[in-house]
DNA sequence: TCAAGGTATCTTGCTTTACAAGGTACCCCG
DNA sequence: CGGGGTACCTTGTAAAGCAAGATACCTTGA
């Protein structure tokens, strides 16, 4: 898979994933694998660069089956970040297949 | 505009719009610019970078108002590229939005 | 006991590509 | 001759996806 299209979008897919309900990033993985190839190399560093800008908080839980996990919850600053990546992103579509089309504006 | 959510796009926007009609450079960037925010310094080593993989060719022709222009036509290899990116754009699409809704897939 | 495999975290270095900024040069008009 | 529109190009920077590797917890089975 294309790994250029997933910039600016995984912020978004994690965000929304997040607002349902809390995770730890290896579920991330796992769970954004099933639309999309990704892999903790991108999700780490992303949920570190979500966390240093406030759009997410995180506490440990410890678990049975491993090591103890780190669950991710957004705040009220990533909720609004969540609106705004959204109406970007299907306004970008939107540009993107008026382009493919043919059509202006 | 998120700069970050273009990456891999433009190379299909402008490969849509060259197998429509032979374009030059500066007017890619007028063009696409109706649409999304885009500049000069993306434009011109996309299209060096595209004719360097071989799907463009250029040729040159003088103009009145101006100095000559640069005209990139889409190659065989061109089109067939701009089927697979165009598949896999609207892929990624799907991919997102399911995500988005929460959907599994 | 201890190796293997699943779970879970993190980091380093590489690569790609959008873009700001700056440079060159053509043409016409006032 | 100077300014503005047209047209090309390059350099350097920054962002972010990913491979690869490191660490460590837990369970299971030989």
């Amino acid at each position: 898979m294309n790994s250029q299209l997933k910039r600016g979008t995984l912020e978004l897919c994690v965000l929304s994933i997040v607002n349902e309900h809390d995770c730890y990033g290896y579920e991330l993985v796992n769970r954004i694998s099933e639309c999309m190839q990704v892999t903790e190399g991108t999700i780490y560093p992303l949920m570190k660069r979500l966390k240093d800008s406030g759009t997410i908080d995180s506490y440990i839980v410890e678990s049975q089956e491993g090591p103890p996990r780190k669950y991710y919850k957004i705040t009220d600053i990533g909720a609004s970040e969540l609106e705004r990546l959204s109406g970007e992103w299907f306004e970008f579509i939107d540009s993107v297949n008026k382009l493919l089309k043919g059509d202006k504006g």
